[in-house]
RNA sequence: CGGGGCGUGGCGCAGUCCGGUAGCGCGUCCGCUUUGGGAGCGGAAGGCCCCCGGUUCGAAUCCGGGCGCCCCGACCA
């Protein structure tokens, strides 16, 4: 029994984790070093994000495209900072049908490089403004340490790029995005985030500014869960991307960049899991009612089956996603825990109890288990959901305020949070680089990001919790992932 | 790249100290009985003991050298 069970959350988050990962069958280590295989399980709720992303992208004038793989090596190299950024950890082809290449290609660690020397054939004048771009791609980074869709050598994201006639318009579409990715993380996902913009020494390799989204996870450490860079005119010069303005004058596209990838996956398994395994919120798990039949006869088994497949039906016809396990041999106890592990929202028993009264027994993924009437069970089977999506939510936003400090006094009560696995830490910075770098030295707790007003303390901090001079900004501070 | 752990049927492990020809649990397959919170009994299949070399009559075990994986740190979505 004991050796059925997962290593509790208390004991080792780590190992609590990849136990999780494994017992729900999300995904597997793959013979490559670094790498995973996304299992049916994951996969499916890799689906149901890109699903729902996918929507928000096209309501708001974006199209899908698809980039190649491979980027000349030299493309790479065309912006500064790009390079200095990437160059670490990019593989790299260097033969090709048994020959040498004359110039080895890199395989994308992202796609802005080739994207822009693509924009720059197809952008003329002002009139091919704005163009907006998504793609759903895997890209590849070589990491020094790696965890299950946390951090893998390759993984999947979508990239968004577009190109504006003017700075303000680029950094209207990069807040547009931002404002999706946490409308998608807090309403589907029921993760709350802290949005805000990223200091220059954690912003994106060649963008004039980064925005990020900033979950915190069960263990107290900070999850990045998406980005959105306004890039300036900096790809644009680097790959001349000009467009003739109204006025007849010439200019570069102002662009942005964005993208969430893979690793909400491992977000979502932080926030809402637990020690039975994964908690999935409804509105993307791939099956958010589970039918289990119970019976003892043919007789029971032919009655609860039919059943079973008849209440099936009802639900799909009211949108709601639902599977029954009628596997023999398997008792359902055994049926019970096998899809409490995999973060089934709902389960409806039907036995032949349940039969004569006209109901069926409804489980709760997050607790509880009581009988409820036949009559009208789509409608209470939409309630519980939209019930549990909304709970799960409030209970990760309470969660995350508990394990949050604002203001913190004094340095010491700074550090003492930081160092006994405290969350979010509001307080004031001076803006130094140098102290950024040295509160991460000292503390290993990095600046989440500066969070965007309606995320800022109501008393505004008046001096930078390090240096005791004034403070220019509010910032966020936490171990992170 | 440093520190720690581990490599033995599909999975999890014991056996290693002290050499003697491989075992346990789970799973799988067959049969019967079971089925409202991880089923029981009977039968069966399944192993280059990570790799290479050495010591020895004999190595999973001892010695030398490799390789791989996981965890913790330095870099990053």
């Amino acid at each position: 029994m004991a050796e059925k069970g997962i290593t509790p959350r208390a004991e080792d988050f780590s190992a609590w984790y990849n136990d999780l990962i494994m017992r729900a069958e999300l995904a597997d280590y793959s013979p490559v070093r670094g790498c995973m295989v996304i299992r049916p399980n994951g996969y499916a709720i890799w689906e149901q994000m890109q699903q729902a992303l996918d929507r928000m992208f096209k309501e708001t004038g974006h199209e899908n495209a698809y980039f190649p793989l491979f980027i000349p090596q030299g493309f790479i190299a065309r912006e500064a900072e790009h390079v200095e950024g990437f160059a670490p950890e990019l593989a790299v082809v260097t033969h090709g049908g048994g020959k040498e290449l004359e110039e080895p290609l890199v395989v994308r660690p992202t796609s802005e490089t080739i994207i822009y020397s693509m924009f720059g054939k197809w952008i003329q004048s002002w009139r091919d403004l704005p163009l907006k771009i998504n793609q759903w791609a895997n890209v590849v980074r070589w990491e020094m340490r790696t965890r299950l869709f946390l951090r893998t050598t390759e993984f999947l994201w979508q990239e968004g790029h577009t190109a504006h006639a003017s700075e303000a318009d680029a950094e209207a579409e990069t807040l547009l995005i931002l404002g999706i990715y946490r409308r998608f993380m807090e309403e589907w996902m029921a993760m709350p985030i802290v949005t805000g913009l990223k200091t220059p020494s954690e912003k994106f390799a060649g963008a004039l500014r980064t925005y990020s989204c900033e979950a915190l996870m069960q263990d107290n450490k900070a999850l990045q869960a998406g980005t959105s860079h306004n890039l300036g005119q900096n790809f644009a010069k680097a790959f001349e991307v000009q467009y003739q303005t109204k006025d007849g004058g010439l200019d570069h596209v102002w662009s942005t960049s964005w993208g969430v990838s893979t690793r909400l996956v491992g977000g979502l398994i932080m926030t809402h899991g637990d020690d039975k395994g994964m908690v999935c919120p409804p509105r993307l798990a791939q099956w958010q009612v589970v039918i289990i039949p119970i019976w003892r006869s043919d007789e029971e088994r032919e009655a609860t089956c039919g059943a079973a497949e008849r209440l099936a039906a009802e639900l799909r016809a009211a949108d709601i996603r639902v599977t029954a396990d009628t596997r023999e041999g398997i008792k359902p106890g055994a049926k019970y825990f096998e899809w409490e592990g995999r973060g089934t929202p709902l389960r409806l028993e039907i036995g032949p109890r349940d039969l004569a009264a006209g109901t069926a027994m409804l489980a709760r993924r997050t607790g509880g288990k009581e009988p409820i009437p036949m009559e009208g069970i789509a409608t209470t089977i939409r309630r519980e959901l939209d019930t549990m999506q909304q709970a799960l939510f409030d209970a990760a936003v309470a969660r995350r305020e508990a394990n949050s400090l604002r203001g913190p006094k004094s340095k010491e009560e700074f550090i003492e949070f930081l160092q006994r696995d405290g969350g979010f830490v509001y307080a004031g910075f001076c803006g130094e680089p140098a102290v950024e770098a040295e509160i991460k030295a000292q503390t290993k707790a990095t600046i989440r990001c500066l969070p965007m007003e309606e995320f800022r303390s109501a008393e505004r901090p008046t001096t930078c919790i390090w240096t005791g001079k004034p403070a220019t900004v509010e910032a966020v501070w936490a171990r992170a992932y």
